[in-house]
DNA sequence: TGTTAGCACTCCTAGTTACCGAGTGCTAAT
DNA sequence: ATTAGCACTCGGTAACTAGGAGTGCTAACA
């Protein structure tokens, strides 16, 4: 069933304000808007057929009325019209990448807190997937006869090292022709298929010139397996303290605890297609998210995708406002990212 | 003016009812204690008399008695019986250090988070100062022709890095001189000697050898001038929402949005003087920490001081307990750097 | 002189009542 | 189809009322 222009209109202005005030839309009070000429009698017609279908609810009996989950999707769905961003906004976000861009860590960090500076709401941002960044150099150093650290060198300049355990009969001749060797043949591969190659095709390369090879190869291989998450960075963790919608304590705590599980937060926002998503209370999956909308955007370098960047607010969220944002932030990092690898 | 046994025994039963609680303790409720075998009525006349020597006060003029925090300071001071570790806490803790210990760090982020779950307080844990580390090796690893990352090892196998443009003229044989130089000049020089050091002993010998040598010199100093800070690390952030004292939503900002303000926090904890500190409501210097008690203990390795770990809970707070949980993980922790240490 | 029982008084808390106002649904008139 | 009018609902606030836990003080007691 499709909905009248002026149904349009009056759940449009419903949402509209109930964002706005966090109080729930009478009949009088939006007879009173500019965009209304008609009378509270008929809107409040409206409204009750409004709230038949499904789009706004009531509190209780008397009281006005409030969007619905249905409503909000609707409103995202079809009545958000493209805000522009103000100058202010833009100014803010390009001062993100002023500087000059070294360590893209940094970037993502200082965007996460713009973001939710910006948005007063939470904002998340998954950092570039680093495990498709290939190979430029591995370096093994020794620290004492026991231990050493291997440093994994990709081409975008990230740095990852771990610590190991030396097999014993390994010597510094050892090490060096095996870094060598792993150099060669591992240079360009991405890290993720690094531990494949490893046992692939340097396996029988070391048999040939090193002694005790294979303790070498799997001390080696396991360094690697430890994963390598991309990192998840936070913005404005505490601003859900100051929706309303979060004045009680305990919905507060378990909010609060679920963001600060990281394993949960990954899958939620790790999205598989590109562009802007809005996930729309229960659309989440989790009770605890019943009040809240969160709105991902991707960013990529060339075609690749590479991140999220993400809103958490309240399910009475600026819809319009936050997806400008994110399309305008995901569109700078995108540029950004896809020069910095093009450099290779 | 001294107080008499039973003036301390008192004092002693309201606090620790109170820290309980929660709750304003009264005489009829004190007189029923086991530990207590004089009337209701003397306990009131001695409570008053504890009140006008401002160590306890009232919430109101016809309400029991809270400690204030002249009573929480007399309390921690000399009332404090030290409380032996049960069994199961005992094996909690030693579990942070039940995996060989590579990372540090990660040793550490388990503390923290170990910590606020024992005490259900919140856990700050300020890592090791990695600027005391020495040099084990530095690597420069160009990129591409513009940029390249200098990788610096330490001897404990931290491992920093920095990316930087690399000046024009700089070809490879001129960077593997320069690595060449600076190892065989640096290593073992505590990294926060490094920039000096680099200018006062490296700057001539590269003159002799390398082209170009004051801007390569430049380029590489400058990126060691980036601080190495110390890290923080936090455990049960969001603990505090369980504390009836911050159920008011407003408090609860103003606290979460200091914690989130590392800086602060740095300054807050890093103690000059080894051993445990306890910080009781004012004595912090800051409003917002008014109800909050800070207890702080050190972490060193052999006898240099290393880091700090600390809880932050409501002034009500287990002292015993936790002041217990810090002696006893700052020891261990001390002893797992002091070996690690060792080690070279 | 130190201790305790008794008692009047204070003040918080929770429950009850009353009332206002914003809002609704329905009906009848335009 | 729209709107004015009206009765009704219900949440929120304020005012009031016990009940209870606690205090301070006084007087009796060991």
């Amino acid at each position: 069933m499709l909905l009248t222009d002026r149904q349009l209109l009056i759940l449009q202005v419903i949402v509209d304000d109930f964002i706005r005030s966090a109080q729930p839309v009478g009949s009088r009070s939006l007879s009173k808007k500019e965009e209304i000429s008609f009378s509270s009698a008929t809107i409040r017609n409206e409204m009750s057929d409004l709230e038949d279908l499904g789009y706004i609810e009531k509190t209780h009996t008397s009281s006005g009325r409030v969007p619905s989950e249905k409503g909000y999707r609707y409103y995202v769905d079809h009545l958000l019209s493209p805000q522009v961003l103000n100058q202010h906004d833009v100014t803010i976000i390009q001062s993100i990448f002023a500087e000059k861009i070294f360590e893209f860590e940094k970037i993502i960090q200082r965007s996460a807190k713009i973001l939710s500076e910006l948005t007063n709401y939470t904002s998340i941002v998954l950092g570039p997937a680093v495990s498709i960044n290939k190979l430029k150099r591995i370096q093994i150093i020794p620290l004492n006869k026991e231990t050493a650290v291997a440093i994994f060198v990709t081409d975008t300049g990230h740095v990852e090292n771990r610590t190991f355990s030396l097999p014993p009969s390994v010597d510094a001749s050892d090490l060096e022709k095996t870094v060598n060797i792993l150099n060669e043949r591992l240079a360009g591969v991405p890290l993720e298929d690094l531990n494949d190659k490893i046992y692939k095709e340097v396996a029988m390369l070391l048999r040939q010139h090193i002694h005790n090879y294979d303790l070498m190869l799997h001390t080696v291989a396991d360094s690697l397996k430890m994963p390598i998450n991309e990192k998840l960075f936070f913005g404005g963790k505490t601003n859900m303290l100051s929706q309303p919608e979060f004045h009680d304590v305990a919905k507060l705590r378990s909010l609060l605890t679920l963001i600060d599980q990281e394993e949960w937060i990954y899958n939620l926002i790790r999205n598989d297609s590109a562009g802007i998503h809005v996930k729309i209370g229960r659309e989440n999956n989790n009770s605890v998210m019943d009040n809240c909308s969160l709105i991902t955007a991707t960013y990529s370098a060339g075609v690749e995708n590479l991140g999220t960047i993400a809103i958490l607010g309240p399910t009475r969220m600026e819809y319009s406002r936050v997806i400008s944002l994110l399309q305008f932030l995901s569109k700078d990092l995108t540029a950004v990212l896809t020069k910095l690898y093009q450099n290779k």
